[in-house]
DNA sequence: GCAAGGATATCG
DNA sequence: GATATCCTTGCA
């Protein structure tokens, strides 16, 4: 997978982020060290991932919204046809198939497609030998590629930081969550 | 535009 | 112990 769709929520100073209300079991790993897993479930159905990205003591991770897959994408289908809680509740058992590009397209169905949930909290995303890991790309992503929006679905969060531009993505990735609008 | 769905933080 | 809320998604 090639992450496309990042943001940042940074500090117990961040209203946005599930460190506002301190140090809790869920959230308790971001005050861990650096380079591992935090995986929280949402509206009762999908999980999301985030990579801790502060030193001990401080509160800040970086929530994968969306990646481009490279490798692996049957795998990825039939995992994403594992998650499908609707169409399961709906008995449906054939799922159209998935387009490549929107199979990990949102921080849930990313999840979805690595079969990923909160037991994956803690693991060590920088140790090699990780079932999760993250790599370093060949090269940094030009510059000019790079879009910055606020952050979605914080509507909650109070000024500055519902408008704070710690959304990034890749402008020229069409795997970035959301309408095209929002895709820069 | 909105329902599905369950953990969780907060309040009693 | 109850309940309002949530870093989403896909269909109406």
């Amino acid at each position: 997978m090639r992450i496309v769709e990042v943001e940042a929520y940074i500090g117990t100073d961040d209203l946005a982020s599930h460190a506002r209300v301190g140090r809790t079991h869920r959230n308790e790993v971001m005050f861990g060290p650096p380079g591992m897993a935090y995986v929280y479930l949402v509206y009762g159905m999908y999980h999301c991932l985030n990579v801790v990205t502060e030193p001990s003591g401080r509160a800040a991770a970086v929530l994968i919204r969306a990646a481009e897959p490279v490798a692996g994408l049957d795998a990825m289908r039939a995992a994403r046809a594992g998650h499908a809680p609707r169409r399961r509740a709906r008995g449906e058992l054939v799922a159209p198939a998935i387009a490549a590009v929107r199979l990990a397209s949102g921080p849930g169905v990313l999840c979805a497609a690595l079969s990923i949930d909160r037991t994956a909290t803690g693991i060590d995303l920088l140790d090699p030998d990780s079932l999760l890991r993250l790599e370093l790309p060949r090269e940094p992503l030009a510059e000019a590629r790079i879009g910055a929006s606020p952050r979605i679905g914080i509507g909650y969060a109070p000024e500055p930081w519902r408008s704070q531009p710690w959304r990034l993505f890749d402008r020229a990735s069409a795997s970035v969550s959301g309408p095209a609008a929002r895709r820069g």
